[in-house]
DNA sequence: TCACGACGTGCAAACGTTTGATAGAACGTA
DNA sequence: TACGTTCTATCAAACGTTTGCACGTCGTGA
């Protein structure tokens, strides 16, 4: 039907403007070294023909594309979401666009899509907290990348630091009464999981609280609906999820089960991400992945020395207090 | 530090292989005019040497880019999440990248971001619900364009239809005893809001009825929230909203005004989004934008004539039936 | 008046592919 | 032996940029 018209290019504006193409060229790379007055009308000519520059031929050229590449296990975990929105939010004030590719936690898929998302990418935001540290390092020996989550050493990261809110919250359930409370983890294998396992750890034994941890999670909703038994057999006033979800699913199935949170038992979640839309408002750890998406892709785009590759740039998280935390009921 | 070592290219394995490039070139792009001998012989070189061929070079010449772009209002919304989740695992199946960007609304953003992608794109899937129809022709004449949820003339879509589903939900609140209900919309200009309201008007009538529309709402969580004094004030027993995030808006904001649901009030959301998180369980409509996103995706990838252009491909929602609903109040 | 830096612009090669035109080899046929 | 066919593989141009180098043309100081 109708043909599509092809774009302008660069000869195209130097023909109408009567300057070579490389002038023209100039114009858009380097104006310093052009007299102002050809700089002035050939951005004028340009401007009247809707010029702009293809991108393609001009990553050909200069070896480094114009995208960056997200990747990550699940977009639909509304953590990633907000940092994909971040991360594209950044990117866009610098012309840049944002490749995504979701994983589903498949080493295969991570592998395939590394390879095919690097060729167009200046640089990759990986979240793979399950990867192995050798293959990550094989990725970064073949383009740059930041990890989100996760250090590894050598490969620059950006890391949520969740230890001295989840002390807070710790501190928190002690001052609520609380004695025994419960870990209730993610994914096994996860880095982050065994971040907040220990930070869990290490502030429970601190404020000399008794901690259980109820392995053989993979932190679903259904998962934390599931986990009531275990919760209610352990015996516990108040738990820590490893993330939001988990923590929704367990509030849910404690309601199934006729507990009532935070009457019966007090929860705490992570990420700051359902906080609102669940009943009880869940008091949790807001892990700012809105920074941390920003952090990664300036990382990328601003080059700032090779020095501090292997530097950790660490987003410290904070306590949010809702409805779903109270003090401890008198017995369980 | 590390050198990063530069990716084999066509040459490299031409080398290694003693055939020329062009050779190398077709075994992989149209391997029947080569010897069976040497295409075999020169997979296996270049898979010896890990060769994969340069995207940008090949998108430059060929005069088709590998991706392609998805433009959205706000990819935070789970719908959006879930439409962007499907359609880059089929494209990834077709060896294709995703471009995310997320305009906020924005027209300005949209323009440019438009033009952005659409240098890297085979051709972009546009959810813009407010973009003027001329602009969207415009944009559509530069490159191929697969518009999702709304429909205009001359420009390939896939949308939901929900006028099916919201139909048996407006059935099924009259079967539960209501005679009042109120459409709370979402942003005004949104086509998916015209659809909704028309939708629900006609069907309402149909069933014989009343219905109040309840204007002014932009359609966030804290606009469900604050309706709920219009809610109240117009006697209604039931309420359609235009999605789940504010449906469950309103049943925080009824909560808080001592209302239970779906004692008081039943709520009927869009989207199927929130449905299990939220409590109680929301009654909705499920839009499958999973099955959109690969529909507009395959759409953009398979040529499929031309004659077809102005086709919307309608995926019909459906209806869930959670616990947002039941039998009407006998007086509100 | 001449030599000499600036300064502004143009030429042409290169980035890694694809692909139409073409050349050579192998074969069967007259 | 010469000739047409068919099959393979190479040559070289092109895609739209960027950029090192070279070429004028000035204005300046001796």
């Amino acid at each position: 039907m109708s043909q599509r018209t092809s774009p302008t290019k660069l000869k195209d504006v130097a023909e109408a403007a009567g300057v070579s193409i490389s002038t023209v060229s100039r114009v858009f790379s380097n104006p310093e070294r052009l007299s102002p007055a050809t700089v002035q009308h050939v951005r004028e000519v340009a401007a009247r023909m809707r010029f702009s520059p293809n991108v393609l031929a001009r990553a050909l050229k200069r070896g480094v594309a114009a995208n960056v590449g997200l990747i990550v296990p699940d977009i639909t975990n509304p953590y990633m979401t907000a940092l994909l929105k971040a991360a594209q939010g950044r990117s866009r004030t610098s012309g840049v666009g944002v490749l995504v590719a979701d994983t589903d936690d498949n080493t295969e898929i991570e592998r395939q899509v590394a390879e095919q998302l690097a060729r167009q990418s200046r640089g990759l935001i990986l979240s793979a907290p399950r990867m192995s540290a050798s293959h990550l390092r094989e990725i970064a020996a073949t383009i740059p990348v930041v990890l989100v989550n996760r250090v590894v050493d050598g490969v620059p990261s950006v890391v949520t630091d969740s230890e001295w809110a989840l002390g807070e919250l710790v501190s928190h359930l002690r001052e609520l009464g609380h004695r025994r409370i419960a870990y209730l983890p993610g994914p096994s294998g996860s880095w982050a999981n065994r971040q907040r396992r220990k930070a869990v750890t290490a502030r429970t034994h601190e404020a000399g609280l008794e901690l259980v941890v109820l392995d053989g999670t993979a932190a679903t909703y259904h998962d934390g609906i599931a986990a009531v038994d275990r919760v209610v057999a352990s015996g516990v006033t108040g738990v820590i999820g490893f993330d939001d979800v988990v923590a929704s699913g367990l509030i849910e199935g404690l309601r199934r089960h006729g507990r009532t949170v935070p009457d019966d038992v007090s929860v705490v979640g992570h990420d700051d991400i359902l906080a609102e839309l669940v009943q009880p408002g869940l008091t949790t750890v807001a892990g700012h992945s809105d920074r941390v998406g920003r952090l990664a892709v300036q990382r990328l785009l601003d080059p700032e020395g090779e020095q501090d590759r292997e530097t950790s740039i660490v987003v410290r998280a904070t306590a949010v207090y809702r409805s779903s935390t109270g003090p401890a009921a008198a017995n369980v």
